[in-house]
DNA sequence: ATTACGTCCTGTCGGC
DNA sequence: TGCCGACAGGACGTAA
């Protein structure tokens, strides 16, 4: 049937290896062809789309496909890049088959739930984005000016970037009184990091979460940088591993799945070697906070 | 300038 | 069995 879900990943929370697995998986459908038709199914995701939103897409090629941070980007051939934040539940979903005669009867199928904008391209496949929650968002703007674009102006560097090192996120932590974990979420510090591997982070450096910024030690903070790579290399591996898989299982569907060592793990042993702590689970800045009070101080 | 908090949105899950 | 509240959370808007 028509809108077949044969390609659908993303965790249920999409941070910058999840966005990045995304960006990979969707690179072959669209980078290099024209968008044909774009259809939006409501006026609105977060924000409302800018306007004349699908007429301004529409006839473009799709140049590459790029991340920033949480952000997709994809530069066009007209001069403008669109851009895409999947907040919660933003998904695409890339329809496998090629042509309407793959599927009979497949503009009578109805389309799945949350579907709220369809890209067609020529001789691709159909690609969808649903978004149950709606906290994502699209906007189109001047490709030559994208560095003024009011959300990614105010972006931190990339967490693999040399701009991300001890020094830079001293003088970030320096006179805040507002927890690290909480720093290390805020998009302008640093661009990726939510809430999940901003816990998992701070637990392999062994810092508590909810400790001021302004009092982690130098040493502390030295140990917090690497910690922050590691994490995210290691999801965007898992997340690689579920492309391939889903690229060798014909069909079924790629699941980003990873597991994580303190996210979700109230009660349970903590996991870093000799240490005899529980996770605790809390609330800090209203959000769900794992850490073990045992070993990070 | 910095910080805290409420808000949006709906599917899922646990308890009764 | 069904209902109902709690929970999930990124980023913005507002207020202090």
């Amino acid at each position: 049937m028509a809108w077949r879900r044969d390609f659908r990943y993303a965790s249920p929370m999409p941070e910058l290896p999840e966005v990045e697995t995304v960006r990979r998986g969707l690179e072959p459908a669209l980078v290099g062809r024209r968008l044909t038709k774009v259809t939006l199914r409501r006026p609105d995701l977060r924000f409302p789309f800018p306007p004349h939103f699908a007429r301004r897409l529409t006839g473009a090629r799709v140049a590459e496909l790029r991340r920033r941070g949480k952000f997709l980007l994809a530069p066009l051939s007209s001069g403008e890049t669109l851009i895409v934040h999947l907040g919660m539940t933003g998904r695409f979903l890339i329809d496998l088959a090629q042509a309407a005669d793959d599927v009979p009867f497949r503009d009578q199928c109805p389309p799945p739930k949350h579907a709220h904008v369809v890209f067609e391209t020529d001789n691709g496949p159909r690609v969808t984005f649903s978004d149950a929650r709606r906290f994502g968002f699209m906007d189109v703007f001047e490709t030559a000016n994208l560095s003024h674009h009011l959300q990614l102006a105010n972006l931190g560097p990339e967490p693999f970037d040399g701009a991300f090192n001890q020094s830079y996120l001293a003088a970030a932590f320096s006179a805040r009184r507002r927890g690290v974990k909480d720093i290390l979420m805020d998009q302008s510090v640093v661009a990726g990091l939510g809430n999940i591997y901003a816990s998992e982070a701070l637990h392999r450096a062994r810092v508590a979460p909810g400790k001021e910024a302004r009092r982690i030690g130098r040493k502390a903070i030295g140990r917090i940088v690497p910690a922050i790579r590691a994490v995210l290399e290691e999801a965007i591996d898992a997340g690689g591993s579920t492309l391939r898989d889903f690229a060798a299982a014909n069909g079924s569907p790629g699941y980003f799945q990873h597991s994580f060592r303190v996210y979700g793990r109230g009660g349970e042993p903590c996991p870093n070697p000799g240490c005899v702590g529980r996770i605790h689970r809390s609330i800090q800045a209203g959000r769900a906070t794992y850490h073990c009070p045992t070993c990070q101080e």
